[in-house]
DNA sequence: CAAGTATGGAGACGTATGCTATCCATATTG
DNA sequence: CAATATGGATAGCATACGTCTCCATACTTG
């Protein structure tokens, strides 16, 4: 198929799809003159992903690009796959200030919490120091009580990634499950977020005892 | 206390301080003579909230004004208040076409997902029509058997939010409760976010028998 | 096979966002 | 009293994500 056919199959707009060509987001089509090229059903599957991360992820172009990178990479585990797409869509931590303390204190706090639970993870890692960011938040909010709670994040998140990767790891092609992870991973948070609103508008609802929504 | 003060006391630049003021994010202080003002201890407070949301929330300015109205609006109940937040930062769903019908078998999946975990949300809400969202981008990318944990995330989410609610129920002043439900809310999707990519992180390693990390 | 439309490729242009910089008259400070 | 800071307002800047315009070439439709 031509660029035409991928946007009416996809709804993105031709121009958008060039521009995503010229990103790098999408590999080129086969060409079969010099201004003519054909687009198969991988570049289809490709589009909506790209699509799905950028809308749905929010993930910007260059992140996209490199978790896009990460799936293509030749010969990589499955565990590198995923380190890789997370520091990609980890944005690091602008490297500010930290007058009040509250930085170390989180990074401690997350130890001991790494520690009770066994996991075992990069202490320079894009993934801790994300969360050391944010209990330093809550702190410098004054709101540490919140933090009493982490636990049962902490316990949440591992039987998510556990029920996840189990799904995953029962796929047949090892494509398929590059791919899940990856989506898993970006998709998942935007699942995640919307799930705890619904939850929050009922538990809230609930809690106020009001009737009929 | 003056500008400078409440610069070098939050560790935003002043002219960012300035641009909030012009913003409404943060109210403007006590006049004390026609360019002269004082800023007191709420100031620095309200700053804090500001920077949190924006750097760690990743809200937009206009998404925090809406967030911060929300919780200064006088003699609404908690519950109201959690609704007005999240449809803040909940940016609807930018209103595409769906030819491929993901949107409708969506749409009846969180309706049963809804039913079955006794859940009374808005058919119309925010967070609900977000679900949906996201639910459509897995099935358009093939991904239903990621869906099978659907109930996963709900029972997650439910307890996180009773959890969560629990502990702002036992503060003494509604202040404290309203800015609670909205830090929970706003920080809360970073604090699970990172919690996932770590135990992601360590459910991957043990899966893979990685050696030290 | 002629006329009209679509394509690939590349650069210019547009819009939104989140700050920074500059001015200036007035206040404060050393 | 000279140097610095303030508030207020306007202008400028960088980044991000597209969209528009061109153009020579290729399809395709009557």
């Amino acid at each position: 198929m031509r660029i035409g056919e991928l946007s009416s199959r996809t709804g993105v707009p031709v121009p958008t799809i060039k521009y995503y060509l010229r990103e790098g987001l999408l590999p080129s089509g086969e060409r079969t003159s010099p201004n003519q090229a054909q687009y198969g059903d991988g570049h289809v599957r490709r589009l909506k992903l790209v699509r799905a991360m950028l809308e749905v992820g929010k993930l910007s172009i260059a992140a996209t690009r490199e978790v896009l990178n990460a799936i293509d990479a030749p010969g990589g585990t499955l565990h590198g796959t995923l380190g890789a797409a997370q520091s990609a869509v980890t944005a690091e931590p602008s490297a500010g200030g930290d007058e009040d303390g509250a930085r170390q204190e989180a990074d401690r706090l997350v130890a001991v919490l790494a520690e009770r639970r066994g996991w075992r993870v990069k202490p320079g890692g894009a993934a801790r120091q994300a969360l050391i960011q944010v209990v330093a938040a809550y702190q410098r909010l004054g709101q540490e009580d919140l933090l009493g709670i982490l636990d049962e994040y902490a316990v949440a998140a591992e039987r998510l990634a556990a029920a996840e990767i189990a799904v995953i790891a029962g796929r047949s092609e090892l494509d398929g499950q590059v791919e899940g992870v990856v989506i898993g991973l970006v998709l998942g948070d935007a699942l995640m977020a919307a799930m705890r609103r619904l939850a929050q508008e009922d538990v809230s609802r609930r809690a106020v005892g009001e009737r009929a929504n």
